[in-house]
DNA sequence: TTTATTTTTTGATATAGATCAAAAACTTTG
DNA sequence: CAAAGTTTTTGATCTATATCAAAAAATAAA
């Protein structure tokens, strides 16, 4: 379970710990194109790409908009209503056939009271969901469409890989017209 | 003090919260354009607009980008750094004369461990510090300059009234020229 | 393998906002 | 009150991206 490699690198692992965890975290898979969560319903689960890869979207006038992508080796969850209990706005969709292993706020809420430390993971979710969503601001605010696509070209090219150009140009920003301008470099 | 009134709609105020709230919370002036936080340093404070305004900003490519403004009755501090312990990247500064109420963050955690009931002001501060970025990126990425200057107009015309133009246009996302554009109506 | 559907690319045109410059209006200083 | 400095507005021009349409390429289904 690649989570623990994961975790091992925030937090050290208790044998305690370790066994609460096993006993929490429960593993899932979906198929290509499956959501994991629909707009409108409460967001109680924390994911962890195992295996494949997600993403989350909403709607925005009819069209989607992708708002992060997550792949081997991420957390990934509608944040703001995770932590807000709220209805979520966003989906959470499979683009591959997809494994994770799922944590929900409740036993989360469970390990911070019995596991203190784990309260550092919480603040650690907090802080890079935050910084990303800053980051993205950003992006959209000062930088160009080719410099976005450029960005993740450097910092993350599996997700190029990875996922079909339509999502990827929602994600970025930009139409698929322009996302397919500027990857012929016109 | 303004804060009590506004704490007293999120949280039941015992007399031993009222005591310990008192306290805790100190007062400070600041003249107009006077730093409450230079960028680069820790922002340790969450402040309350007893009577004035305060902008938070940052520079970009050697251009002011005001984040957010405060008026009366609403907090302001440099969010992420405030939370992650981090030094700021932005700065706070009053735009007018100004009397805060302020609560540092060593306190602030006291305050969450005698008296429980004030996690739900930290939660509620997070709630809405987050919401308030994530409408910033959808008006940013989705609204034009004009929709961004009316729906200003329309939720804070106090804004408009007390902020200068240039500081504005940068909060707006567009130049002052742009700004000098639409309220003139061309 | 062929047909149908979806995804991606290319062509042509329109536009919101940036940029640069200068003028006008307002505020600060002497 | 006048001069100097700053803020705001107006004029002219440019450009990145959207939009609409159609073609090409890739994928899915029969």
């Amino acid at each position: 379970m690649q989570l623990f490699n994961s975790l091992s690198q925030i937090i050290n692992i208790s044998t305690e710990l370790e066994k609460a965890l096993t006993s929490f975290i429960s593993k899932k898979s979906f198929k290509k194109n499956e959501f994991l969560l629909r707009a409108d319903e409460y967001c109680n689960s924390l994911y962890f790409v195992e295996k494949g890869s997600l993403r989350g979207f909403y709607f925005h006038e009819e069209k989607e908009i992708t708002n992060w992508f997550a792949l081997e080796g991420d957390f990934g969850t509608s944040f703001y209503p995770f932590i807000s209990k709220t209805r979520s706005y966003e989906n959470i969709q499979a683009l591959e056939d997809v494994e994770v292993s799922v944590l929900n706020n409740t036993e989360l809420k469970k390990l911070y009271s019995d596991f203190p430390e784990t309260e550092k993971l919480g603040r650690i979710i907090l802080e890079d969901y935050y910084s990303k969503l800053e980051e993205r601001l950003i992006n959209i605010q000062f930088k160009s469409a080719k410099e976005r696509y450029s960005n993740l070209m450097e910092n993350r090219p599996q997700i190029i890989q990875r996922v079909p150009l339509g999502h990827l140009a929602s994600y970025l920003g930009i139409t698929q017209e322009t996302l397919s301008r500027i990857r012929a470099g016109n």
